[in-house]
DNA sequence: TTCATTTTGGTCAAAGAAAGTCAAAATTCA
DNA sequence: TGAATTTTGACTTTCTTTGACCAAAATGAA
């Protein structure tokens, strides 16, 4: 087992003390594993995005830091169900289809349906090409998705 | 967390208290907290700036002073002001300093604000061309607002 | 009044402090 | 072995702190 993952499992059990959210300075951790700051990027965008359930935000120069959020997991299965069954590409009917559904089983707010409904409607998309605008509209969808899980 | 974040929370918890507008001097405040007076101007520009709902107004010479006065706008105005000064493209650090805005300000909520985000990421665009990708980011950013209008 | 002095605040650029990126090198795994 | 994953480090970007120098308003003396 490698640093990578002494690291994930440090992270994840200060998690699980702190609750959810976890504030960390990089090169602190790096030097804590001696390893070079870079790792814990790696080790962020390895096994810390949004699709695997976190939030990594973060900050630069004097004070800055990297915080770490675990989003709750009861929609995340449902969300996830979901946007598994996306396929690459997705029309709006589609769309408005899906979103009334997950906003009429309280998975995401009235206003975050809306608000994605409104992300991949033709308007947002006119700049983008004809033959592309199906796919677009499936990340899209997807990408709002996960980030709401 | 820097002296900067220290300054700021300083003056937003008096401006609280003073029920939206402050007067103070920046000599004063920059002893308070232990840092040169151009601190104070850094603060102001990069945490009370009129895009983050502050008006700030100055007068140098005997009894001078700088004046913080916290501005609220209706949602409506806010979110139409913010539409009418978006371009016809948009990136992507932009679009996150806007959305932070406008839920600090309580013109959308926090959920809003994320879909908003992850529907203009990287991720969800990487299908659309390069050089295309600001102005579908900027489309989509307006319609997502001007639907939550 | 006029002008010099004092009292404030303003600007800007350099130095410092984090974090981010990217690709090469090393390692592990199938 | 060959592909995928991990580890490193040089270089970049962003944000903060500091200080030297600048500009304006008030005040008081001539």
């Amino acid at each position: 087992m490698g640093i990578s993952d002494l690291i994930a499992g440090f992270i994840q059990e200060a998690l699980e003390d702190s609750d959810g959210v976890l504030e960390l300075q990089r090169s602190d951790l790096a030097q804590r594993f001696n390893c070079v700051p870079s790792q814990i990027n790696y080790v962020m965008s390895t096994r810390f995005s949004p699709e695997q359930g976190y939030i990594v935000e973060s900050r630069r120069g004097g004070g800055g830091y990297i915080r770490i959020t675990r989003v709750r997991v009861d929609r995340e299965t449902l969300l996830m169900h979901v946007i598994n069954s996306l396929g690459d590409t997705l029309d709006l009917p589609s769309a408005r289809a899906i979103a009334r559904n997950l906003v009429d089983n309280g998975a995401i707010s009235l206003e975050a349906g809306r608000t994605l409904l409104s992300a991949v409607s033709d308007a947002a998309l006119r700049a983008a090409p004809r033959e592309s605008r199906g796919a677009i509209r499936a990340d899209v969808f997807k990408q709002v998705l996960i980030h709401l899980v």
